[in-house]
DNA sequence: GCGGTCGTGTGCGAGGGCGCACAGACCCCC
DNA sequence: GGGGGTCTGTGCGCCCTCGCACACGACCGC
């Protein structure tokens, strides 16, 4: 969690407030990652699954099930909200753990988990899962404070993206986006390309697709950005994230 | 200003093993009631504080301070975004528990709390309330379910609100903020009164005072609620919540 | 009682996102 | 290699929200 954006102070009025600070990695959706030891614990306790692509590993609504650890490919979280309207919460990648809520809690699964691409997770039971918090103070507590991250930065997210203007919801959902499932690209090391499509960047940040993709013309012309079939280039990062803070 | 000038002193009042069970929804913004041991326990941690109308416990971006327990009047969460907007988070009264996410991350405080009115709370000391969680695994756990639930209604609030036209929100928000704080009227049980400015009704569901006021005037002409001053009077919540989810 | 302040209600014009529609490019699979 | 499907890019008009402006009424303090 980058201390940089919750480190800002203002007061109510003030006008210098948060911009639409990303509240980076922690944006929704997930554990984290685990550090080494925990996470070779954490795999004993499951089996290892692969889904095809376009597999849901759970929908929205079912039952509390597994928590999962991704081994390799990537899951998309999505809740849909009415209107058949869908919100990218959150891309899970190797070595990060997803649908940790359920077993928290033993309410139903608040999003769908998709498999994009072939994918490939450790499947850890919830009561395992239970279990293993229960017997692990420690961990219950570093569970604690991501938690609490998260409901920060969900709850940040929630306020900043209210009335602000598209150039700056956009910029501020690629930056978010990047520092989550981002390749760093090219010789330098600031580009980074992003494998999405504009479909999903505009359920990420929650507008239409057609307004994403103009928008997306706009920073083009800027020269912020590169645009292509399933992929997002981002030329000029600082600039980005200049734009989504101001 | 910044009430922060706390008290030091006062060992926690770790008597029993008991957990800080957290009642239910807890919308976004606290932890919700204790049970009365509980609280008993919790407010022997603290000492009582008094705040006049229109103070300041704490400020957006202070660093982390006392958790709260209200035991008179109410307390209002607002976060500010860019350009002077502000969201209200939460309204907080009797028996309620706010401001613990900084005793349990350690960052600055996420929000601003504003007494409505003349306000006493017992205030704990973060360090006391962090030791207090640590030497109770079971309340660990507690915890974790309550903020769990609250990330669940804050993901699900974020989704929601999006694209919904203004009757819905209006309508949602209405409901929500009866559930919170609503003040039961006349004799039908179901008629609920809010004692609260239009303004506020506003900065809790994300639009200005004008479209909300004449939002209100068509559920009005509906024979859904019925206005004054610093009051919304809700004639059919059952209707009106039917409005919200559909 | 009398201004001053705050909360409410409403009109109006501007701006912008939405949804539809369509064209072209690219990819995958048969 | 061809055809269907997906992704991207853009035009256009509708409608909704915003922001400004103003009037009225309630409440407060002197």
């Amino acid at each position: 969690m980058t201390a940089d954006n919750a480190a800002r102070s203002s007061g109510p009025g003030d006008a210098g407030g948060p911009g639409l600070t990303a509240a980076t990695s922690a944006a929704s959706g997930g554990l984290g990652r685990l550090e080494p030891e925990q996470w070779r614990d954490f795999a004993a306790a499951g089996r290892t699954r692969r889904y095809p692509s376009g597999a849901y590993l759970f929908l929205e609504g079912d039952k509390p099930g597994p928590v999962y650890g991704v081994i390799s490919g990537q899951v998309k979280l999505v809740a849909s909200a009415d209107g058949g309207r869908e919100l990218l919460l959150a891309v899970k990648t190797t070595g990060e753990v997803f649908g940790e809520l359920s077993a928290i809690d033993g309410l139903p699964r608040s999003a769908s988990a998709l498999a994009v691409g072939v994918v490939e997770v450790v499947a850890v039971p919830d009561e395992a899962f239970a279990r293993f918090v229960e017997d692990h103070p420690r961990l219950a507590v570093q569970l604690l404070r991501v938690l609490a991250d998260r409901l920060r930065a969900t709850t940040r997210l929630h306020v900043d993206q209210r009335g602000a203007d598209l150039t700056r919801r956009v910029a501020a959902g690629l930056t978010q986006l990047a520092s989550e499932i981002g390749v760093v690209g090219g010789p330098d090391d600031l580009q980074v390309t992003l494998r999405i499509s504009q479909s999903d960047l505009a359920d990420w940040i929650g507008v239409n697709r057609e307004t994403t993709s103009r928008t997306l013309s706009r920073l083009r012309a800027l020269g912020l950005v590169a645009t292509g079939r399933q992929r997002i280039e981002l030329l000029d990062p600082v600039a980005l994230r200049r734009l989504a803070e101001v």
